[in-house]
DNA sequence: TAATAAATGTCGTTT
DNA sequence: AAACGACGTTTATTA
């Protein structure tokens, strides 16, 4: 046990109480493996019966109780909840309180296994490629991603509903509307590109505005849908569009 | 360091890379803090620069790299991944490859603060109320909680487009139809509706069905577009019901 | 604060 | 394997 950093090889619940309470204090991430029940109370209910998971505690004050199976948490918080424990004859117990909404969760902790505390030296940056934006913006530089002799007039184009990704004319000069998706697209991008479309149609008094779906995978009713409504699907992958942008920045993504 | 356990504090990168083969190997639970860095490329493709995280592997071959905020990890791969490891002069290599999608984490550790493998003992069970699912329950033995003389026919209806929650007759002999949310109904909900509404009307060569979405709370334009099209809305929780389902059954939840 | 859309969403279930 | 919907989704963005 450093000056910075805390780690208790199955420690009494005493011991662990004493340097849990100051990892908490000290802003510190903590973790801890405890044999627990853990409860919850919010916009749902749930209870896990007693067993052996692995906590962690940030210092902003999310809270992740992990089963040893899963992605995700059986239990958490989202960031800003008061942490607060209390020693008890038997047991510790650790309570997370959302502030914004009323959310509680409860470990009950009968033992522990192991107790961390530490202060992660942490200044990296953190940078993603081919989400939706790196499609609009490869679309902005290369329109003809979409079709030949597309032209990009703007994109993020405020309408009643929300934004329109990417806002155009093709080589006709027809305004076209298209909404990307980086996944697959489901009757759910259909119906976003719809309203959008028609909700364009009303705000110009046009009566055609095309409407174009593009993203790398579209299912089966989507694409019928698409047709019934007279919209059209583009195949295009953020894959693709991270190349496009590649080329030009000569950037190695 | 017992025979069930492994803790290192502040490890050197050999004496990591033994053990931390030691405890996949052995399908444990592996956490450790580290120094490093980490790639990410499949769906989308990320770079985390040099920083300390804290890393868990869970034995399904799940993977979860947390920084010091927030309730998502910054990485990360489902269960289901091989993981592989190496070392070098410089650092340690941590990769997970998903066997199904074409997605690769890698981290590369300069440094370890601590690592620990562990086997959780845990068949504990866990249970969790208020969800959507509750709220079916519920009506299908308190039907009034839609409204007065209202009948469920059956729950889970299949339609073209999916599942109908509740399907049945109000006091007055008109067929309808209910889409249950446990959270607050968006426009999503209120297309979702109409869609079951109409996908029946068709099925049944009926012209008339009722259409009530049920749920603690819908946004304004959700109701905006309920009344447009003719669809109704009835405030239910998940709580209400979970009361009526603890009356009926005496169960303490 | 409310609402809307994106996400490497994940996860279960059904076709 | 593909599709569809729920989730205590979370998170970011914008009105």
């Amino acid at each position: 046990m450093e000056g910075n950093h805390i780690l208790l090889d199955n420690p009494p619940l005493k011991e662990a109480y004493r340097f849990l309470r100051k990892g908490l204090a000290g802003k510190m991430l903590v973790f801890f493996i405890a044999d627990c029940e853990v409860s919850y109370r919010g916009r749902a209910r749930s209870y896990l019966s007693r067993g052996e998971r692995l906590i962690v505690i940030k210092p902003d004050g999310s809270l992740l109780i992990h089963r040893d199976k899963g992605y995700e948490p059986v239990n958490w918080q989202p960031p800003d909840t008061v942490i607060s424990t209390r020693l008890t004859d038997n047991h510790l117990l650790v309570k997370s309180v959302r502030k914004s909404v009323n959310e509680v969760v409860e470990i009950h902790i009968f033992d522990l296994k192991v107790l961390g505390c530490y202060r992660l030296k942490d200044i990296g940056t953190f940078t993603m490629y081919g989400r939706e934006e790196d499609m609009k913006k490869a679309i902005e530089m290369f329109p003809s991603l979409i079709e030949e002799g597309f032209k990009v007039l703007r994109t993020e184009r405020k309408v009643r509903p929300g934004f329109i990704d990417v806002f155009g004319v093709d080589s006709q000069g027809r305004l076209t509307v298209v909404e990307l998706k980086s996944g697959t697209s489901s009757m759910d991008a259909v119906l976003q590109l719809k309203k959008y479309v028609d909700s364009l149609k009303k705000e110009l008094g046009v009566t055609e505005i095309r409407g174009i779906l593009a993203s790398p995978r579209i299912t089966k009713r989507g694409l019928q849908l698409l047709k019934t409504l007279k919209l059209e699907y583009k195949p295009l992958s953020p894959a693709k569009c991270l190349k496009y942008l590649e080329r030009k920045k000569g950037l190695k993504l």
